[in-house]
DNA sequence: TGAAACACTGGGCAATGTGCCCACCCGATC
DNA sequence: GATCGGGTGGGCACATTGCCCAGTGTTTCA
């Protein structure tokens, strides 16, 4: 079993990938003060333990034409679930779906090109059966984009165990 | 200004990049049959494009030690907002903040180590004098993690422009 | 107390990829 | 008919990678 948390250089080595994403593990191990090896091995570590998913691009959707973003709770009929799950994957415009407590409702993130568009984004995902009822909040403002940094820190300054 | 929307090659170039996101310029130019110099410029220009923002490594929360994730809807005080917002940004477990229509809100995004940790993380949310009431929802299940290449694909079959 | 296990260091190696050139070609624009 | 933008295919020096090694300190455990 990999022992969750990380230590203060996994933390210094993560923070450092998130700031700039593009340096070599040679660099990574300038900057860090420690060997190149150390480095190496980390990262093996922290990816094969999963704290470290990958490096996939992070692509802006308002840049590729989709600058609305909402947030969707839905109302799911008894029983539906892994249908209403299957029909919102195939939507391209929801990023992301979550199943929650609450009103045994989901959460999904959506985007769109417009607010008339939107509209139609919404129109296809709760024109499904098992859909009950949606309400949903148009996001104006992110004052905090998706971020890790923070809590790395924290996770590294709690120690490992 | 640029242009928003990308061509047929960008998508292809951005879904390679999502599913191995450790591939070298060589080796996509390779993958995508066209020259080297081509993706060089293609990558080039999406990332000052802001289409692509980095390549930040992708961290788990719960391999942090976070397992336990939850979105509050947060009603704020008239006027409060920017206190708000700073008082959210300053607290690691909260990953990203949204303001969004509907009731005057805020919808937060938060981890915490355990159910138990997370009533101190929303104690700690709400122990704030400009919010009035939070509602939280657990995630149970996230059926649809995070995702871009749906909506990539559909941006690059719609054309650039 | 001694031995083993582990992580890190510092170094060396061949192979590969990078950044940066160039000349050339082609289609669209004016 | 010329120009411009984007793609091609190639070449170059240089840096980096992946992989190896032996040596060292610290912790763990028998």
């Amino acid at each position: 079993m990999s022992t969750d948390g990380i230590d203060e250089l996994d933390g210094r080595l993560i923070v450092l990938l998130a700031r700039e994403p593009r340096i070599g593990v040679l660099e990574a191990s300038r900057r860090l003060g420690v060997a190149r090896g150390t480095v190496q091995a980390r990262m093996d570590r922290l990816q094969s333990n999963g704290v470290i998913r990958g490096f996939g691009p992070d692509v802006d959707p308002a840049a590729l034409g989709y600058p609305v973003t909402a947030f969707a709770t839905l109302e799911i009929k008894q029983g539906q679930g892994a249908d209403v799950r299957a029909h919102l994957a195939s939507v391209p415009e929801v990023l992301e779906l979550h199943t929650t407590t609450g009103h045994g409702d989901m959460l999904c993130r959506l985007v769109a090109r417009s607010n008339a568009d939107l509209q139609r984004v919404i129109d296809r995902v709760v024109g499904f059966d098992g859909i009950v009822r949606a309400s949903t909040a148009i996001v104006m403002e992110n004052p905090v984009p998706l971020r890790i940094i923070p809590l790395v820190e924290q996770a590294a300054a709690d120690g490992p165990g």
